[in-house]
DNA sequence: ACAATATATATGAACTTTCATGCAATGCAA
DNA sequence: TTGCATTGCATGAAAGTTCATATATATTGT
């Protein structure tokens, strides 16, 4: 029930990012916590797929967490199996993360749900502006990209 | 460092939804922080602002947040005193929240700044772009609450 | 008016995240 | 190379969130 006085958050940019992304993401949630994993979970393992060895830090940045979140999840999911972690030989200060066979067969069906997921999220919606949409959704992370 | 084999994720709209709004949130998100609160309390004031009182369940969707979470951090606001709960006089089941005086006031400079950062978020954008994009995102949340 | 069902919020226990900081390895300048 | 700043990750304690469920009130059908 919206206020008769439209709230200063109703047309601000952030905000209607933040409840779509939100809206998308919590329906997707479900099948996410069905296949055992947490959202933070999938993200990550959806981000070693198809990806080598990836380091603590990028992955925080690609899964959308903190550091200190990351590196206690990894351990975590280093346990279940689903990951294994191994020191760069590169850089002696980095820490690894790869994926196991065990953690590519868990999240392989949800790849694919993934998928049907994103085809039904683009039914109804114009073509146009969905490719608007990424256009502009990719600036923005380009620019935070480049101000990192 | 992007992999040579382009990820799923990569063209993903949740994900890219999922990752801009992170990175404009967590932008603004030290302003956030420097005025004392947290993002969720941040959403959960902006909200209130020019909105009588709310039910927990509304502010829940609203600020993207769970019932049980939102219950607690409004028992913790109420103590700061940056807003009051009150029974429904209608339904005796909800809670009603209202801004306070005090809430109001706290927020007042955030909401400033939010205005400008949203200004800044959309220099170098393309206007048609961005018509397109917010077009699509309330095409999104707007299907969440048909369905809801 | 009653029973059955649905809705709205609250709560406790388990778990996760965060903040601040520590420690080690690397980069860089003199 | 030696020192100083920086980077990358780990960790403990505090705070916050979540899940499951409890409680109370409303609604619906008979």
């Amino acid at each position: 029930m919206p206020s008769a006085s439209p709230r200063f958050v109703d047309d601000h940019l952030s905000y209607l990012l933040g409840r779509a992304s939100h809206v998308v993401y919590t329906d997707f949630h479900r099948s996410v916590r069905e296949a055992g994993f947490s959202a933070l979970e999938w993200r990550v393992l959806a981000q070693l797929s198809g990806a080598g060895g990836r380091t603590i830090g990028a992955l925080a940045r690609e899964a959308l967490a903190q550091q200190p979140t990351l590196t206690k999840l990894v351990q975590r999911m280093e346990k279940t199996g689903w990951v294994q972690r191994r020191a760069d030989p590169q850089d002696a200060r980095r820490t690894l993360v790869f994926q196991t066979r065990s953690g590519r067969a868990a999240v392989d069906k949800l790849l694919r749900l993934a998928k049907r997921h994103e085809a039904r999220l683009l039914e109804g919606l114009d073509a146009k502006d969905v490719a608007a949409l990424k256009k502009v959704l990719r600036a923005l992370i380009a620019r935070d990209e480049r101000t990192r």
